[in-house]
DNA sequence: CCGAATCCTACATGATACTG
DNA sequence: CAGTATCATGTAGGATTCGG
């Protein structure tokens, strides 16, 4: 509930000196906002979700099952992802070199998160499809 | 699941002629992939994230609870979602003028996704800026 | 096969000023 | 108060090329 009074100081420096609890995504300058800012990402969830839904997999594969993702956004994301802890990148030396990627745990519980939000999106497209459509309509007279 | 075969044809044009539940975020020209590219949106998330948690607000009022917006990306933002079927905008015709914007049972629904994303996020900043800390350590020998 | 490095463009976003 | 319009710009991200 973002604490009692939602209209509240919300300029606070999001981290008081003795209490604790404060992140806030909500919050400009908050790390936490920072790191949501970061997560959000078409293709970091688009990742995520994939090594999910089917496990570890190869950057190819990876390149495959995300459409449309380019090489370079795919390594970037996976930098990231690496970067934050939420992906391991596991090298195998043979040649050509074979590398996988998959999910450690912290990746593994925001994934859990993110897939309702996928299959959400599927169930409702056509609805706000349509919404959009009246909505266009509605103002069309202007 | 994303269905039997992870890495069966996923180019498949999304909407199969026949056969329904076609729609699939993964694939880069289906509906359900523009609509997740435009949900997955830092604002956006943030203002659906505040209107579920405060309840309806006004403009002003939802500027101040999402720290940094600009009066710019505020509107835009909340354009789209009322385009969409997600909000709803109410205008009293008083002077000054005052705007009230409230979630739509489609936003409300897909707030409650959004809420464990956003307490999630702050109960693990710590962990992910330890590890990103770690990992640039890690690669300071380059 | 898995990237890194460059270059380049379009769009997203901020800043500013104006309106009803 | 609640926007809209215009301009300026930074950067996300695609295309391409090179390397290990």
């Amino acid at each position: 509930m973002r604490g009692t009074a939602c209209e509240a100081a919300r300029e606070t420096v999001c981290e008081g000196a003795d209490g604790e609890e404060a992140l806030d995504i909500f919050a400009q300058r908050c790390p936490s906002r920072v790191m949501f800012a970061e997560l959000v990402d078409k293709w970091s969830m688009l990742i995520l979700m994939s090594l999910a839904a089917c496990g570890p997999q190869r950057f190819s594969e990876l390149q495959r099952a995300v459409g449309g993702v380019s090489r370079k956004m795919l390594t970037q994301s996976l930098r990231t992802l690496e970067r934050d802890g939420l992906v391991r990148r596991t090298v195998y030396p043979e040649t050509p070199p074979r590398v996988v990627y998959g999910l450690l745990p912290l990746g593994a519980e925001l994934a859990e998160l993110l897939a309702p939000l996928g299959r959400w999106t599927e169930q409702h497209t056509e609805q706000m499809i349509a919404a959009r459509k009246a909505f266009d309509q509605a103002h069309t007279d202007g």
